[in-house]
DNA sequence: TTTAAAATCGCAACAATGTTGCATTATTAT
DNA sequence: ATAATAATGCAACATTGTTGCGATTTTAAA
């Protein structure tokens, strides 16, 4: 099992990664819940927040709440590599609206309503 | 005033908007409460779900929490105009992780740990 | 300016979600 | 097999999101 990330095997947690690989998409907390015989809501939610810690998964975030989704490359519990407009300081807190040049998106087909592009890290005033 | 959006003219809600222009950057739901005089939870509540429907402010999505800022583009009732990797499909619901080309975001000074790349609309499937 | 229609406010109440502590149980390594 | 360590499941609580409704305020028309 890919349970070599540092993580205990215990059968609710290999259900739950197998949930993971079953789904295309990213996935809300709700279908999770559907498609799990049995489960009890703090242990999952301890169970998706030590998956993302160890950079098993990794949230996906928009207005109406959160999904969650398998990292598809190389994270671990010191980062996650996956690419806002909105820089989010993990030290101060605050989020600054960085002006980026961002090249066309090549979504024929789709409309869009609305994007956010966004960054987690550290700030120029706290990495000093 | 600005609120000319369509926005009926009260005072608490002349008081936040005054909040939104004080602010450089986005701020967060009790960064709002700690900067006003006295206010009901549930008022603020349907002010802000109001500016957004509206137009004027916007939401900033990051993995512990919501903040808010003011649109600086014509956003209106129908679109907002801000820049995901994942694409969130307002018809069905899916999220879809969408690959494409992100160029080198020119952010000397900060440490990037983790971004996040989101496009709000209609998919390809439901745009049929 | 007064007044009536329409919208907002503020409160109660509740739903959904996030979080911690702790005793019990399961897992891992010796 | 067993002891140390970690996970589980429950209670309990915190935070946030949401609706209904009567009282109040705002807007616009008389």
């Amino acid at each position: 099992m890919l349970e070599k990330k540092q993580i205990r095997k215990t059968p609710f947690r290999q259900e739950v990664l197998k949930l993971f690989k079953a789904s295309k998409n990213a996935i809300s907390l709700k279908e999770i819940e559907r498609n799990l015989t049995s489960f009890d809501r703090i242990t999952l939610y301890r169970t998706l927040k030590l998956f993302i810690e160890k950079g098993l998964i990794h949230e996906v975030l928009h207005s109406s709440g959160k999904k969650y989704a398998l990292c598809k490359e190389q994270c671990d519990e010191h980062q996650h590599q996956h690419n806002h407009l909105h820089f989010h300081c993990s030290s101060c807190k605050e989020s600054f609206c960085l002006k980026t040049h961002i090249q066309d998106l090549n979504l024929t087909g789709y409309i869009i309503e609305q994007t956010d592009l966004s960054v987690h890290g550290v700030c120029k005033k706290c990495n000093n």
